[in-house]
This record gives structure tokens, C-alpha cells and sequence, in this order.
RNA sequence: GGGCGAGUGGCGGAAUGGCAGACGCUGGGGCCUUAAAAGCCCCUCGGGUGAAAACUCGGUGCGGGUUCGAGUCCCGCCUCGCCCA
């Protein structure tokens, strides 16, 4: 059809039918992906669905047109599998910085097919979760419902950027087909238990300390006493309610029972029921305790610690949150910490996330040590003696049998000496029986208190210390002197034993305890140099007044001095740098150093590095001990060594390594989540579902509210699920029993998600094993840095687990993992230093920027996107605008893939105009026809040298994931290839297929336009000649002294004698050298040349 | 408070220890056009000399160091971001 140019309707569309339309372009397309399924991944066992290249022909001769094609079942080639970390479906919708590690592996999964791999590249969503359950509280439409709709959104959103997932291989947690497994592997756990001794051979050959086995298998080496249970925790027979007495034994903890707990030995053949079902819960992976929770009865809930503010009240709705010990599912992951630890080193991820686990993890070494109650043992003859039983520690007496002790963990057991008083936590066990009566209703009152207190608000380093003095002493296993014992928050019950020792001497929180409490701080470890010339610094700056204390107390000491330090007090009322160099001259290190060690509460700051013991123990001190220990002189290891073995020979204490890591607190008082697949029997026992029973699906309700109740620490939560009462009762073999009206917590389903993906639709198992030994590992694993430890530690936990139990083929999941950075968004700060949104400014002239009311001036900042800012950026109007290939080129230009950069949708045009241009190489925009440019003739030696190093360029950078340079390369071939005015298609051909995997409609539409009938996805990838990727010419700086004097052109392969007689021919490099002789020249091949004179 | 990361033009950023500022945006100039848009071409770190071509000096948060040579490596600071507490 003709274009009549003087038709009065002069739209685009009229004017340029051949115009790049891409709003049609990648609608074709992405109908033409789907209704081919072009990423269709077959499994193993699977015919390939599409054609491929074989695996030996990775890529193809350039300017030959396409591939060798052959039939080739894809299951026979290397596989690659690449995830990203799979989205919460929220309300909101996509905003553009999900789409940052998406576009950056939808690039990769291409360019690897182009490649020859078998790629799986799949999609989901992670569809359990809080926001759809608080939504339907808001609106009473139930989370099913709304979780829906969200992942049609997500979908609809995720489809139109055009990413070549196995959309055939989609999963959503919350799905009951998906959640059977997630239960069947919680039944699992709930049905092993972790052997510490088992050694065993991994299906890689390597031998593996651990593993978790079948709980009969546990019963069985009990029943044939190859093992013999743990001492119970004394519980009188029937009394299951276990009511407290003395408030001793209402806190079961995790793992084995705790020394200062009365633990009665009970063999496997004489144990009632219920005891072996405690001996068995003690082994569990999966089991329940009583553990402290926050606890929010006005919402109904437990809260995380990131729902309580600093006040201990709720996030939302500033309710009150208590403190109280409820009963609840814990996955025993500290029994994996030793390898979650040691295997990382094999990962190929990012340094700080492998730190970032190691101290999530926390793996000290230190001592376990008693302490002993003054009114319950005596010293006589130089040894504890227990009053009661007359019994003494020793060597083969193990710690748990000893009453009335203390026992705490340390990771410095050699500052024992210096530990002047002890602290248990409000709500350890001995706090009630070992209070005076003259002090207990002091205690009582700071016990209710801190029971408000989140965990955060009470270890807060700003934070006053705390505390009451429980009336009570304990003895120092180490020198027999009492020390009092104090309640106090800043320790926690819920780490270590909940009771410490206090060594104000060598700890930062232990000193600020003693000097706010007015107890003796002894230093036991002499300070270095550098700390103490630090400390002097600090009394410059006059910060504390503890330090100034010290600093007044120095000068009465060392009259000499006062003087001439006075003398400068009195220039300023401030202490100088001067002041703290004569401190340092005049006084010297070495008898500061001794005045710290004989007054350390003066110097306002604990020591608490490692260098040599002093006072231990100190020689004026009295020991009431025959056996002493002496540890004066030692370096801090040496010191360690020493005391961990007297302790142990003395059967006062032991070696022991500790976690920070704690045991997984897997319950949530919530609806929309995993049901746990258990039955709890009224007589205590719990059961899991059978096998064939699952999926435990949630009931249908239509209150999702929780109900709530006084604000009061005594009331019980009620889960949304307890209101489902036909849901609940259950009768099996004619008994009674109820399910659990907990749900698993989020991270639950994420933890398997990508094993799930390799068979999604597997109703006999979570994951054929065939397909697991194929698929596995995740080779390429992209997502935010956020989940750096809870999910990826999770999920490698699970995985362990799995890996023990058999039922997968690898020890760790991800291989190589990667972050992507964070898309930022501008917002602005006035001079007060508010942070305003982009909507309350207005943008006059070259960045000046006012606030819309007032006029006053702001700077611009970068700032992370979020609501309140209003700088949230829709990814769906840049695509409505400027299309798919736009966005994604523009997202991965913005900078490195890893850093955090700001959203400027100002330069997206910038790359809008990149897919014109390449457009018009091929396309004449006003017949719509192939471009007359365009030849059949052999390239000339420009463009193809251009075309050879844009190929080694794209395929070098694509290898390292910097996308924002392999696109800066295309720019240069483009703006080549737009100045000449013939292009030859084998120029053009192999630059489609470069640009396929960043821009893939725009690729997939110029193909099929220059001829081909089948899409580009399984093209070979364009190989490149290293001798036409580089120029044979370069142009080299040659410098004299370092400044550059002139520029040469020398051939690429010259020799370096040859490059420098060229350079010191050089009329200006002669001038530069004014007749000196060369000293040295320096030749770096290809870059320059340097001549010293 | 601890850990990790980053500081380079007006903006985003580039640079195996080797010519700092590739590439894009913005801004300016030119060509094309009746005109505009689009497109194409050129310029765009700062100071100095010059009519111009060009020449020259300075410059990668601050202060030191290693090196023939440092944005890059080392030491000490400052600021910002993220994570943890």
C-alpha cells in the first residue's frame, strides 16, 4: 500500500509504518514464547521438546549465518541452573528493583542456551505470609483469595519483561500440592534425630562427621543398651501440667538438660511412656518446647523481635508485649552449626554474606565452669564441700551431678579471677530459690519488669545498666571468694545458661554493670601500649567522666607532672593534645599500663583484648584454695589453655564450644501458613500425620482475627486456627486427639522451593531423584543481600537435612551465589536535614531544587525507595512507554550488578534511543522493508574487526555478570555501524544473536525479519577471532618521568626494544629529555612507555 | 556500638598497578527541514597561554607511604549507604 504524505491525518504511524513498534513487537514475541514454549527444560528421561545445538558445538564460526542444527535430546548436555530468589506476591504490585536480579539472569539463562546448556530457569512465588493475612483481617477477603490475585499481577508483570522462564515449572508455596511436601519433610525431621558421633562417607566421597538418622534407630540402641538415655529433668510421675515448684522446672530447654537443674538418672527399660517420650524430644530435629516468646495478647500474638520497639510495645498499635515462656516447634539447627560453618568454604559466594553466617553462627571456644552457692558449700581443707551431701567436685564427677551451682559458660576463662560478681538473667530457674527474703520483693518487681522488655531493648549498648542485688553469694571456683549475685536484663535466658560471671576487668558491659552498681573491678589482663595511648586520647577529649576521674587521680599520684599539665589547663578549660603527649612523655606507658592494673575503675573503659595475665591471682588476695592456679605472666591463649585444664582436672569446669546460633523457633500464632501435620494426643503424646493423610490443608475460615485479650502476661494466645474446632478434633485408633493450631513461619516453604522447581508435579515425591542428580546444584543463585543469612542459612540447614536423610545428592544447595544492589531513589533534604519526596519539589534550572511550598533550596539525595518518600518507581509505565528491551537494557546499564544505584528515569530515553538506532541498521522506517544498506557482500575490515571485538567483549563480560560494560559495547558497535553506509548481513547476523539475551524481542523480531524461521533462542552462540577482536595498531603514551611528552603508534606484537626506539625517535620525547640519557625505561607492552632520566 | 561496602565531571558510571573520565544522560553548537520533532555530526573535568590548531599546569573524599608509575596496593582519618546489635 502506498503512504500518501499529504493526507491531512499525519500521525506517526502514517509517516513511519516501519517505525520500531515494539509494543507489537514484544506482544508477538512473547505469544510466539508461550505458544511454542521455546524454555520449556526437559528432565532427564524427557525428550527434548525444543531442538538444540549439540553440546560440542558451542558456538559458531562468525558471518556464516546459523548453526549446525541436529537432534538432540537436551538431557545429554551440560545442564545449567540458574534461580532467583523467588518473590513474596505483595499487593503492591513489582517495583523496579525486583526486576534488577530477574533481568540479570533472564540475560545469563539465554546466553547459556545459546551456549548449549540445558538451562532451568524457573519461576514462583513464595506465597505464605503475613501481609495477605493482615490484609485479610483489614478486609475479611481471605488470604487464598487475595494471594491469588497478587501472583496473576506478579505473572502478568513478570511476563511482560519477557524473561524465558519454564513458566510450565511455576510453584506457589501456599498451593496444597506444595505444602504436602513442606509437612512431609517436617515429619521427617520430627521422626530423626542428629547422631554427633556418626562418621560416614557422603555420596561426593567425603567424609562427614554427623548425621541425621531415623529416631528408631535411636530406640533401638537404647532398647539394646548400646546407648543409655540422658538424666530427666525431675518432674514429678504424672503431674503433666509439670506445675513449678520453686520456679525450677517449668523451663525445659533445648537440648540436654542444664546443671543446675535436678536431672534423675532413668534407664530405657524401666522408663514409664512419658519419660521416653521426653528422652525422644530431647532428640528430635523437629521438637517442642517451652521457650520465651513475645508475647502480645492485645493482637493476639507472638511477635518476632523485629515487631517490638525499644519500649517493648507492638510496631503496630504500640500494644504491650510480654516476655513469657510458651510452648512451641523448634528445629535443633545448632547441631548443624559446626558444618553449616565448615562447608562453606567449598561456596562460591560473595565474602561478607560467608562472614555475615560465620558470625551468625558464632562458634566460640571457652570454658564451661561452676559456681557455687556460699550457703549451700563450705571451703574446708582448700576444697568445696557440699554442705548437705558432703560431696566434693572432682575430676570424674561430671558437672551435672553437682547441686546447688551455677553453672555459666565463658569464652575467657582466663580472666576467672577478675570475676567479681555473677548475674543471672529475670528469668532463670534458681532466681526465686536463691533470693534472700529481705530482697525478694525487689526482685520480684525488676523480674515483672523486664518481662516487658524485648530482648533488643534490654542488650542495647546505650542502655543504663540494670539490676537488684539478689541477697545471695556464690563462691569463685577459682579462688574460693564470694561474689555476690545480682538479677539483672542485660543477660539473656535464652543465651548460653543464662547466667554469667561478671569480669568487669576485661568486658565492656560487665564494667559499665559494676561502675553503675559500685562493685570492684579487678584487672586481671594488663593493657598494650596502643590501648592505653588510645585511653590517654580519650581523656583529651575529655568525653567521660570517668575518664577525667582517673585523669585527677593520675595527677595526685604523679606530683611531678601537675605542674606543667596544669599550666595548660589553665590556656583552656579543655584538655589539649598537649596534655595528653606529656601524659604519655613524662608519665611513660609502663607506669600508666601499672596504674590501670592496680586501678582500672579510674581509666572509665574495660580492656578487653587479649595480652598478658596480672593479678591471677592477685598476690594480696587471701585463697582460700589448696589447689591454685596461677596464671600471672601467660599470654591470653596461654592463660586459656592453662585454666580450661586445671578446671577440668579439679571437676570445677570444662572445655566447651557455643553457638550464637539458637535453636529455629518454628511456630507462628498465625492462619495463613503451613499447618504443622501432627496430632497432640491428650495424654501428651504427639504424633504425625500419616503420610497418605497429607496435606494437612488449612480449614476454610472466614475470621481471621485474632482474639484478643486483657493486656496481661498470664493470658494464653489463641491462634486463629484453635476457633476451627471441627478441624481440630481428630480420633485415630479411638483415641482423641487435637491438631496444632501453630502454622510454620515463612522461611519454611522457601527452604526447598528450588528442589520443588526440578519436578514440580510430582505427586509421589517432593523431587524425583534422577532429576536431583541432574539439576543439582543451583549454579547461578541471584537475590538481595537481605536474605544473606536467615534464608540461605535456613534453606542450607534443610537441605543437610535432607542430604542426611537421603533424599538429596548434595551437600550444599546453592554453588555461586550473587547479590544484586539495590535500585535507589532520589528524594531531598532541606537545611534542616529533612528528607523529603521528589512530589514536594520542584526542579528549577540545572539542579537547583525547591520545595514546592516556600520556595526554600534542597540538595538531592539518594535514598532508599519507600512509600512514605512516594519515590517508588512502576515498572509498568517505563514498559508501557518504552518497552521491555528498554527497561531491561536500561536497568542493567545503570552500574555494576552488585552496587546500589539510584533510579534516574531521565536516562532511560538514552537506551530507548539504542533500540532505534540498531532498528534503522536493519529496518528502513519509511517502507517498513530490510534496509537498502543492508548487503550480501563479505564485510569490510573495519565493521568486522568491530563486530569480532564487540563478541569478545559481550562474551567476556557476560562470563563476570558485568552486563553495564557488555552494553556500553554495543553502544560503540552501533554508533560504528550507524556511520558506514553499507552493512554487511555477516556483520549483522552475529550482532542479533549478541543482542538477543539483553533485548530479546527486538532480536527475535530482526531474525525472522532477515530470513530465518525459527527463533533465535538456541542459535549458536557467535564465536570470535582473537586476531580480529584487536587492532594491529595501538596507540601508546610515552612518558618521561612519569608525565606523558608524546603518543606513538606502534604495531600490537612489537618487541619492547623496538616499542622503545620508536619512543625515544620521537621529536617531542627527544625535546622532553634535553640530551639526558636514560636512566631505566619502562615498557609495558600495549599501554606505554616510561624513560627515567 | 560492631561488621561489610562505597566515595571519580552537572548526573549514572568506565578504567588486568600503566594515557583518568569509556559508554549513556544533561547542556551547548552545527547539518537537515518552510518550521518543529525526529535523525545525523561535533564539543562538554578545572585553571592558564593562544586568533586558532595546539600547548601547559592541576585533578579520582582527606593525610601519609610503597612503586619508574597509584583511582587501583598499604597505614591513619572523614563522609555516605547497607546489614547486625
Amino acid at each position: 500500500m502506498k503512504i500518501e504524505r499529504n493526507n491531512t491525518d499525519r500521525s506517526e504511524e502514517t509517516v513511519k509504518p516501519g517505525r520500531y513498534d515494539f509494543t507489537a513487537i514484544e506482544a508477538k514475541w512473547q505469544g510466539y514464547w508461550d505458544e511454542h514454549q521455546t524454555f520449556l527444560a526437559p528432565n532427564p528421561g524427557e525428550a527434548g521438546i525444543a531442538s538444540a545445538p549439540a553440546a560440542n558445538l558451542p558456538v559458531s564460526p562468525l558471518g556464516k549465518g546459523g548453526g549446525v542444527r541436529e537432534e538432540n535430546l537436551r538431557t545429554t548436555q551440560p545442564k545449567y541452573y540458574i534461580l532467583d530468589m523467588f518473590p513474596y506476591p505483595s499487593g503492591a504490585g513489582l517495583h523496579v528493583g525486583h526486576p534488577v536480579g530477574y533481568c540479570a539472569t533472564d540475560i545469563i539463562a539465554r546466553y547459556k542456551r545459546m551456549r548449549g546448556f540445558n538451562v532451568l530457569h524457573p519461576m514462583g512465588f513464595d506465597a505464605f505470609g503475613l501481609p495477605a493475612e493482615q490484609y485479610a483481617i483489614e478486609t475479611n477477603v481471605h488470604p487464598a483469595v487475595t494471594t491469588k490475585k497478587n501472583i496473576e499481577m506478579f505473572r502478568r508483570q513478570l511476563k511482560q519483561f519477557g524473561f524465558s522462564y519454564d513458566w510450565s515449572r511455576e510453584i506457589a508455596t501456599c498451593d496444597p500440592s506444595y505444602y504436602k511436601w513442606t509437612q512431609w519433610m517436617f515429619a521427617r525431621m520430627f521422626e530423626s534425630w542428629y547422631d554427633e558421633e556418626c562418621e560416614w562417607i557422603g555420596p561426593d566421597g567425603r567424609k562427614i562427621r554427623g548425621r541425621a538418622r531415623q529416631i528408631g534407630e535411636l530406640i533401638a540402641e537404647f532398647e539394646s543398651g548400646k546407648r543409655q538415655p540422658p538424666p530427666l529433668p525431675r518432674v514429678a510421675e504424672g503431674d503433666q501440667s509439670g506445675s513449678p515448684k520453686g520456679g525450677s522446672a517449668s523451663l525445659p530447654t533445648q537440648g540436654e538438660g542444664k546443671g543446675e537443674r535436678n536431672a534423675s538418672q532413668v534407664s530405657w527399660k524401666h522408663a514409664t511412656p512419658t519419660q521416653r517420650r521426653q528422652i525422644l524430644d530431647g532428640y528430635r530435629l523437629a521438637y517442642l518446647a517451652d521457650v520465651q516468646v513475645n508475647w502480645c495478647p492485645a493482637l493476639g500474638t507472638v511477635l518476632s523481635n523485629e515487631e517490638v520497639d525499644s519500649e517493648g510495645r507492638s510496631d503496630r498499635g504500640g500494644h504491650p508485649v510480654f516476655r513469657r515462656p510458651l510452648r512451641q516447634w523448634m528445629l535443633r539447627i545448632t547441631k548443624y552449626a559446626d558444618r553449616l560453618l565448615s562447608d562453606l568454604e567449598g561456596l562460591d559466594w560473595p565474602e561478607p554474606i560467608k562472614l555475615m553466617q560465620r558470625n551468625w553462627i558464632g562458634r566460640s571456644v571457652g570454658a564451661d565452669a561452676v559456681f557455687f552457692l556460699a550457703d549451700r558449700w563450705d571451703v574446708k581443707d582448700g576444697r568445696f564441700v557440699h554442705r548437705a551431701s558432703g560431696k566434693s567436685p572432682a575430676l570424674n564427677i561430671p558437672l551435672e551431678s553437682l547441686d546447688d551451682v551455677i553453672r555459666i559458660y565463658t569464652t575467657r576463662p582466663d580472666t576467672l579471677f577478675g570475676a567479681t560478681y555473677m548475674v543471672l538473667a529475670p528469668e532463670h530457674p534458681l532466681v526465686d530459690s536463691l533470693t534472700t527474703p529481705d530482697h525478694r520483693a525487689e526482685v520480684a518487681r525488676y523480674v515483672h519488669a523486664a518481662a516487658r522488655k524485648s530482648d533488643m531493648a534490654r542488650t542495647a549498648d546505650s542502655k543504663e545498666k540494670t539490676g537488684v542485688f539478689s541477697g545471695a553469694y556464690a563462691l569463685n571456683p577459682v579462688s574460693g571468694q564470694p561474689v555476690p549475685i545480682w538479677i539483672a536484663d542485660y543477660v539473656l535466658m535464652g543465651y548460653g545458661t543464662g547466667a554469667i560471671m561478671g569480669v568487669p576487668g576485661s568486658d565492656e558491659r560487665d564494667f559499665e554493670f559494676a561502675t553503675a552498681m559500685n562493685i570492684p573491678i579487678v584487672a586481671v589482663v594488663k593493657p598494650t601500649a596502643e590501648w592505653i595511648a588510645q585511653r590517654v586520647a580519650a581523656y583529651a577529649e575529655q568525653t567521660q567522666r570517668a575518664a577525667m576521674e582517673g585523669f585527677e587521680r593520675l595527677l595526685k599520684e604523679n606530683p611531678e607532672i601537675r605542674d606543667s599539665v596544669q599550666a595548660h589547663r589553665e590556656q583552656s578549660k579543655h584538655l589539649s593534645d598537649k596534655t595528653a603527649s606529656v601524659l604519655k612523655n613524662v608519665v611513660g606507658a609502663e607506669r600508666l599500663i601499672e596504674h590501670y592494673v592496680t586501678h582500672p575503675a579510674s581509666w572509665g573503659a574495660a580492656f578487653v583484648e587479649e595480652s598478658i595475665a596480672v593479678n591471677s591471682p592477685a598476690s594480696s588476695a587471701p585463697i582460700a584454695l589448696k589447689d591454685v592456679c596461677e596464671l600471672n605472666g601467660l599470654t591470653t591463649p596461654g592463660a586459656k589453655e592453662r585454666i580450661t585444664r586445671w578446671l577440668e582436672r579439679m571437676g570445677l569446669g570444662r572445655e566447651a564450644v557455643n553457638y550464637k546460633l539458637r535453636d529455629w523457633l518454628f511456630s507462628r500464632q498465625r492462619y495463613w501458613g503451613e499447618p504443622f501435620p501432627v496430632l497432640h494426643g491428650e495424654d501428651g503424646e504427639t504424633i504425625v500425620v500419616p503420610d497418605d493423610e497429607l496435606p494437612v490443608e488449612l480449614p476454610a475460615m472466614e475470621n481471621f482475627k485474632p482474639t484478643a485479650s486483657a493486656d496481661d502476661a498470664r493470658s494464653l494466645p489463641a491462634p486463629p486456627l484453635a476457633r476451627a474446632k471441627e478441624w481440630l478434633s481428630v480420633v485415630r485408633n479411638g483415641k482423641r486427639y487435637q491438631r496444632d493450631t501453630n502454622t510454620m513461619p515463612q522461611w519454611a516453604g522457601s527452604c526447598w522451593y528450588y528442589l520443588r522447581f526440578m519436578d514440580p508435579h510430582n505427586a509421589n515425591n517432593f523431587c524425583d531423584r534422577g532429576a536431583d542428580q541432574y539439576w543439582m546444584p543451583v549454579d547461578l543463585y541471584v537475590g538481595g543481600a537481605e536474605h544473606a543469612v536467615l534464608h540461605l542459612l535456613y534453606a542450607r540447614f534443610w537441605h543437610k537435612v535432607l542430604f542426611d536423610l537421603g533424599s538429596v545428592s548434595t551437600v550444599e544447595p546453592f554453588q555461586k551465589l550473587f547479590n544484586q544492589g539495590m535500585i535507589q531513589g532520589f528524594a531531598f533534604r532541606d537545611a534542616r536535614g529533612l528528607t523529603v519526596g521528589p512530589d514536594a519539589v520542584e526542579e528549577r534550572g540545572d539542579d537547583l531544587f525547591v520545595l514546592r511550598q516556600g520556595g526554600e533550596p534542597v540538595t538531592r539525595i539518594v535514598a532508599k525507595m519507600s512509600k512514605s518518600l512516594k519515590n517508588v518507581v512502576n515498572p509498568d509505565e517505563i514498559i508501557s512507554e518504552y518497552g521491555a528491551d528498554t527497561f531491561r537494557l536500561y536497568e542493567m546499564y545503570m552500574g555494576p550488578l552488585d552496587m546500589a544505584k539510584p533510579w534516574n528515569t531521565r536516562d532511560v530515553p538514552g537506551l530507548h534511543k539504542l533500540c532505534q538506532r540498531i532498528w534503522r541498521l536493519f529496518v528502513d522506517e519509511s517502507t517498513g522493508e530490510l534496509s537498502g544498506s543492508l548487503t550480501n557482500d563479505s564485510p569490510d575490515d573495519a565493521t568486522l574487526r568491530a563486530l569480532h571485538k564487540l563478541v569478545k567483549k559481550v562474551t567476556e563480560e557476560l562470563e563476570q555478570l558485568k552486563l553495564n560494560t557488555g552494553i556500553a559495547a554495543m553502544f560503540d558497535f552501533v554508533n560504528t555501524m550507524t556511520r558506514v553506509t553499507q552493512r554487511s548481513r555477516a556483520v549483522l547476523e552475529p550482532f542479533v544473536l549478541v543482542l538477543a539475551p539483553f533485548a530479546p524481542h527486538l532480536a527475535e523480531e530482526l531474525w525472522s525479519r532477515l530470513g530465518h524461521s525459527q527463533s533465535l533462542a538456541y542459535e549458536p552462540w557467535p564465536a570470535f577471532d582473537p586476531r580480529l577482536a584487536r587492532d594491529e595498531q595501538v596507540e601508546i603514551a610515552v612518558q618521561v618521568n612519569g608525565k606523558i611528552k608524546a603518543k606513538i603508534m606502534v604495531d600490537v606484537d612489537a618487541h619492547d626494544d623496538a616499542v622503545q626506539a620508536t619512543a625515544m625517535a620521537d621529536a617531542k620525547v627527544m625535546a622532553a629529555m634535553e640530551n639526558r640519557s636514560p636512566r631505566k625505561v619502562v615498557v609495558a607492552k600495549g599501554r606505554l612507555v616510561n624513560i627515567i632520566v
